[in-house]
DNA sequence: CATCACATTATTTTCGAAAGATTAGTGCGT
DNA sequence: ACGCACTAATCTTTCGAAAATAATGTGATG
């Protein structure tokens, strides 16, 4: 794997995740090349391998566009998530061991320590990574990696429709009381080791952000 | 995207299946551009589409390599797809419409019907090709687009492994009645809209191959 | 005999220019 | 005014050479 692939990969993926670009656009090599400052060599890499997580897409001899957003999209790729997640989660309470509870605890006492009074930047950022840590422990004790890259895989699929939704819940203090509720309550069963009662919970947890991405997507003017 | 990586990426990728490279072997740049004719860039891009398969591995400075098998990872990819196929069964069962299990049986049938007084290579591939598309016939009910790709790319990481179990079990009259029979087991469940049994049944019908792969596996002298 | 430094070779990675394809623009004929 | 062929400009794709890096071999030293 290459040099200059490595600084460019990252860049282009978080400036689309970020919609930097707007969904459909062209990337333009002259662009791309003053833009994050290689040749086109890496930069083909880089699209290449956004390609593969269905973030770009390219078409011979046409260049590479900015892969398109839609509510269909949304629905399925969050219907997939939340279905997924369900499993693992039955998967890491029949699998997972003392360890595995014990992380899954440590991860939700973490998430709950994040504190209103920062500065906003901030917090979203400590929110939004401990979140993710919390959710990536509880799924670990299924221990079974190719389904977690799955997962992997649908997450980052879901980034830039999850970036509409992330700074309307965090600065919500509704909507963040309400998501630390749902923690709470799959956090019980979980300790419970109900497997049936969090998959339940889990399935509607992914589910909960989807209505209000659905608004946000429906104000774009490039739908 | 490219028109020469379009040639070499897929016969690269099917010959790194099929076995041709040694797992863990180096993939020189000078070999692959006499092999497949064609310069660096395009080699380079179909080489990182096959890392995102998990196929190859690339290590910067150090070129690439084709990725490594283990009995290790042998489980944990059947056990992924089993686990997600059973998931697949499960709501194909509960979303699919009479087309769905219409198709499913038409699939059925045309497996049923692959001869075995053919050519042997010709019946492998035959009966493969009809077997593949009676599952992704049955899989296709669950319309869930993401999940389906997960799938895919589960499918793919399992070729390899996969092809050492095809010949041993095409060309087995009991291994093959086997097969058969689970097949229309699997049916029943289906047209009866059991969810529950086919999605046992569907997770056992996947598993049964990692003994035989197992033990393939372990006469390798790579390993 | 082992080990380290250094020089040599082999390989990967990158860039720039040329070739190939597509898109936009122009003018002609109807 | 509209469509069509042709030309010009733009963009993509590819290759070959050069630069950067790693691997190998050699010889000196403890």
């Amino acid at each position: 794997m290459p040099n200059q692939v490595i600084d460019a990969y990252p860049k282009l993926k978080r400036d689309i995740i970020r919609g930097i670009y707007v969904p459909g656009e062209k990337l333009l090599m002259s662009q791309l090349k003053s833009r994050y400052g290689c040749g086109v060599g890496p930069l083909r890499e880089a699209l290449t391998r956004l390609i593969g997580e269905h973030l770009v897409t390219g078409i011979s001899q046409r260049g590479y566009r900015v892969a398109s957003m839609s509510i269909a999209e949304l629905d399925a790729i969050y219907d997939a998530r939340a279905e997924l997640e369900s499993l693992l989660i039955r998967l890491a309470i029949e699998r997972g061991d003392d360890e595995w509870e014990a992380a899954v605890l440590a991860r939700a006492h973490t998430l709950g320590k994040v504190d209103r009074v920062q500065d906003g930047e901030e917090m979203l950022e400590r929110w939004d990574t401990r979140h993710q840590a919390l959710h990536d422990a509880m799924v670990a004790g299924c221990h079974c990696q190719p389904l977690l890259q799955s997962r992997a895989a649908l997450f980052d699929q879901a980034q830039r429709y999850r970036h509409l939704w992330l700074r309307q819940t965090v600065f919500s203090e509704q909507a963040l009381a309400d998501k630390q509720r749902e923690h709470q309550a799959l956090l019980d069963t979980i300790l419970a080791r109900d497997a049936r009662a969090a998959s339940q919970l889990m399935r509607e947890h992914l589910m909960t952000p989807v209505p209000i991405i659905r608004e946000r997507l429906q104000e774009q003017d490039w739908i």
